[in-house]
DNA sequence: AGGGGAACCCGTACGC
DNA sequence: TGCGTACGGGTTCCCC
């Protein structure tokens, strides 16, 4: 599932791979993936173009072409990008949905098993419309404990679900929120209106310590998450409570219990520390 | 406006 | 063993 560590590690394995490569072929073996464009434009404008930069806005993955339009992927839960380079294994090429041919003979798959992930061609204009709609970036210096707090205060839906809000806070899903929150003892289910300051500078700093981490170990892999080389991310091993509902809890012992009752999505909290 | 729910998709788990 | 079905999960969109 890449949230912002785990997209933010494939950004950077393809910009370090992949930047000033051209193009040469393109070929679309699934077409349900594309947004904003069809099959036919995707392949037209994409076709001969230079790859400038590889980089990360939220939970995207952003290929900046020299056309200026931009290749924008979301892996969402089964996606990933891999660049093969003729070793690529049969088990991903047969989840392959779209293929870029590069001038030195590798290729970039977006392979994508469950296809709820996207792949869409923006132009400069859209790009940017479309971006702004997103929030701040946890890792960006303006994402300061008292900017948390004003976005806080001015929900009073549960603090998960503002973390989650990517027109609040952009590249947070359901691991890191559960991380972030157990880090700084705070309820999940707790209004958001009602975190103090002190509270919102706990969780900010939560929230910048778990995601640096996680891109450290290059991400977590829970499931089907891999980098751009296809190997799974490091991070798994170290998080708190994701996936750990049932076992103790590392700062003081008490059972984790998890529930479904914000969002429906799984909350694993410690109810001792996070009150 | 903001909340609720459906749709998107298919591997996996589970029931019979 | 084989078949059928329910489920999950982030985002978008529609409806209230």
């Amino acid at each position: 599932m890449p949230e912002l560590p785990e997209t933010e590690t494939i950004a950077r394995d393809l910009d370090r791979a992949i930047t000033r490569a051209r193009i040469d072929a393109v070929r679309v073996i699934r077409s349900d993936v594309l947004r904003e464009v069809s099959a036919r434009t995707f392949v037209r404008r994409v076709t001969g173009r230079t790859i400038a930069r590889c980089w990360r806005r939220a939970k995207l993955v952003v290929m900046d072409l020299s056309s200026a339009e931009h290749v924008v992927v979301q892996p969402r839960f089964t996606g990933a990008l891999l660049i093969d380079d003729g070793a690529l294994p049969e088990s991903e090429r047969r989840y392959s949905t779209v293929q870029l041919s590069l001038d030195d003979g590798r290729c970039v798959h977006y392979r994508d098993i469950r296809r709820l992930g996207t792949v869409a061609l923006m132009s400069a204009d859209r790009f940017a419309r479309y971006t702004s709609a997103l929030g701040t970036e946890p890792l960006d210096p303006a994402f300061t404990a008292a900017h948390l707090s004003v976005l806080l205060r001015a929900s009073r839906q549960a603090v998960k679900r503002v973390l989650m809000d990517q027109r609040a806070v952009a590249g947070i899903g359901n691991i890191y929120a559960n991380e972030a929150l157990w880090r700084a003892a705070i309820d999940p289910s707790r209004s958001a209106a009602r975190i103090t300051p002190a509270e919102a500078a706990r969780l900010r700093d939560a929230i910048v310590a778990v995601l640096t981490e996680s891109i450290a170990h290059r991400g977590t892999s829970f499931r089907d998450y891999r980098d751009a080389s296809g190997a799974r991310g490091g991070f798994v091993d170290r998080l708190a409570v994701y996936g750990r509902a049932g076992e103790r809890c590392p700062r003081c012992g008490h059972r984790l219990i998890g529930t479904h009752a914000i969002d429906g999505r799984i909350t694993v909290l410690c109810a001792r520390c996070q009150s």
